[in-house]
DNA sequence: CTCCCGATAT
DNA sequence: ATATCAGGAG
């Protein structure tokens, strides 16, 4: 079976038991998305999601984080880690935002990339969500599992993300990414994976050591 | 390649 | 104690 044919078979039963698979951060505005998302990185979703809550009735627009003292947002969001590069980063991206985009979320990855703290999979993420445009999704749920599973080789999240696109259905890109992290959270774990119980074994290349 | 970094599960 | 968490930059 090729991998093309494998990721078929895969889709089919991950529909079945992840049927609305999507984005775990909450968020109301585009801003709000691209803001988590850059909180997310080593970070747990829940965790952003408890520091969010609190930093969007403070910070209310693009604005507001550009004109932020940075000694106060670096607390603000100190528990998502990282948080002297993330709150730089946050208060520079929203600088430029309101300074070149006039507060609104570029619609391509060039432009996106661009932001401080916003790399390919936070741009993909964004790409996808707020405008619809399909991308592979590549975070450490995505590398870990599409190695396990055979679909790439590469440690490179941009390697990984052309493997996949020449392997996924482009309807499924997204919804493929957001469907392996459920899985990964649930079945297919960095530390202890449960292969015994894991619903697409018979598609996986992986194989449990010392066990 | 290294560094950034707190919270949590094992 | 240590690995890991929807990464990105130098």
């Amino acid at each position: 079976m090729n991998k093309k044919e494998k990721v078929i078979h895969i889709l089919q039963i991950f529909d079945g038991i992840y049927p609305n698979a999507e984005c775990t951060l909450d968020y109301k505005s585009p801003l709000q998305l691209l803001i988590s998302t850059q909180l997310a990185a080593q970070c747990t979703d829940a965790r952003v999601n408890i520091v969010a809550k609190d930093l969007y009735s403070k910070y209310k627009s693009a604005e507001d984080f550009a004109n932020a003292d940075i000694a106060e947002l670096e607390q603000d969001i100190k528990s998502t880690g990282f948080y002297r590069n993330k709150a730089k980063n946050i208060k520079e991206c929203c600088r430029i935002l309101v300074d070149k985009y006039n507060g609104e979320i570029p619609t391509n990855m060039e432009e996106l990339t661009a932001l401080p703290g916003v790399g390919r999979k936070t741009a993909n993420l964004v790409l996808y969500e707020i405008y619809g445009i399909q991308g592979i999704i590549v975070d450490t749920h995505a590398k870990r599992l599409s190695n396990r599973i055979g679909l790439t080789k590469s440690e490179n999240p941009e390697k990984i993300e052309y493997d996949l696109q020449k392997i996924v259905p482009k309807e499924r890109w997204a919804d493929f990414c957001h469907m392996l992290v459920s899985h990964g959270r649930a079945v297919c774990k960095a530390r202890k994976p449960e292969c015994e119980k894991c619903e697409i074994r018979d598609y996986c290349s992986y194989i449990v050591k010392n066990n």
